[in-house]
DNA sequence: AACCATGTTTGCGCTTACTCAACTTTTGCA
DNA sequence: TGCAAAAGTTGAGTAAGCGCAAACATGGTT
């Protein structure tokens, strides 16, 4: 796993304040992974033996109910740490991360957390800072699911997997990755056929515009009304 | 506000590992607040300007959405860290706390977090700890409302009071602070009317006992046994 | 080019749980 | 002691959204 160049890390937040050589320091210890599109970078239960930064593609976070049923808690965009069970002083991970698109990632050994917490200046405050907004997307996401309607969740679902993963595109923004009514039936805690019904709707009243797994947002501001 | 006793901080795992001297330091740095029952401590978005122990009484935490509809999301036991913005890198509290009884409480200026999380052992692992775990928790929460009946979440939340807050009495375990039908309702993104009926049939059952604001569980097996 | 797995649409009936409303009970306080 | 505020109960009507079912569309694979 050769010849990793330390401009890797330019412009990730965690490792910002690091010199040139710092940062050739960590990635001498970083693996690099690829993960196919459709396969785990790890599960919900498995021991926390590592801790990764998502260089590119999008992992989608996950966790099954004891029925079986999945709910879908966040989509990671490039850039971010991820895995970091240490963070929350836990040693399993508690979700399971999907990559949705095809994934370059850094692992790093959890046994050096907490070197990277001393030595490298930022790296700690990055990552609770992570954890914090994460914290905050769970505290919306409880509030949302116990006083909004099904229509109100969908529309917030998808204006947020617009603003974290959009890409414009020539008539709107369009989501980076495939995104199938099921998996938003599973971001919001509905049934597929409920959020194809409100799809449609919107398709015809051209608020967005989807064809198979792509979606693609033409009008933001009504399906932000959408939300209230 | 003289005279605080080391031994006050006996049996708190934040400082546990902590000496005679080490925790005498830690006091007279604090502050030490009562708080009458149904007063906040603090509220949502105020500047975290403190960070919070609780010795005694019980702490609700909850936001409100904005049509000014109640969201609970937790209530904290005594001697648990809270108001730990720090932790999660925000300057803002994320959420009000409420006195739900007449509290006890220490206070230190959130500039000392830092000073803490260096120089106390296992602080700062703790804190974490306490973290993960409401994380766990606000998972836990995200799954049930996702995916379960308001019947399986309200049976799920008696029963967490239970576990958390519960103290024995002749005939069960009573919630050891007040609880009105509205409250459950908050905790569970229902409605009083659904609880009142809830709890009706559960005591015709003989699975609760309720009068007034006190819940008692006269059958925590049956209860859990709702829950699926 | 044909096939098939995966994804999408749409109708219909039904259930859960909400809203609205009226009334009762409990308790704190003047 | 009595009253008002807060808490709880219960019934009737309603609607949001689910489950089921059947059909269709899309795109990758051989």
């Amino acid at each position: 796993m050769a010849n990793l160049d330390a401009s890797l890390l330019n412009n990730l937040p965690p490792f910002e304040r690091l010199d040139v050589r710092q940062r050739q320091e960590v990635l001498d210890l970083a693996r690099v992974r690829r993960v196919d599109a459709g396969k785990p970078v790890f599960e919900e239960g498995m021991e926390a033996t590592h801790f990764y930064l998502l260089l590119d593609g999008h992992i989608r976070v996950e966790r099954l109910n004891p029925e079986g049923e999945k709910v879908i808690s966040l989509h990671i965009p490039p850039g971010q740490l991820f895995g970091i069970a240490r963070a929350l002083g836990r040693d399993h991970y508690p979700a399971t991360a999907l990559a949705v698109t095809e994934c370059l990632i850094l692992v790093w050994p959890t046994a050096l957390w907490d070197t990277f917490v001393e030595r490298y200046a930022g790296f700690a405050s990055e990552a609770y800072k992570v954890v914090g907004n994460r914290v905050t997307e769970m505290n919306n996401h409880i509030m949302e699911l116990a006083t909004q309607h099904v229509e109100q969740r969908v529309a917030r679902a998808i204006l947020r997997l617009m603003q974290q993963h959009g890409q414009d595109s020539s008539s709107g923004v369009e989501i980076a990755f495939p995104v199938t009514r099921k998996v938003i039936s599973e971001m919001t805690g509905s049934t597929l056929h409920t959020v194809s019904r409100l799809l449609s709707r919107w398709e015809r009243q051209n608020i967005v515009q989807s064809r198979h797994r792509r979606i693609c947002v033409l009008d933001p501001g009504r399906l932000e009304g959408l939300t209230r």
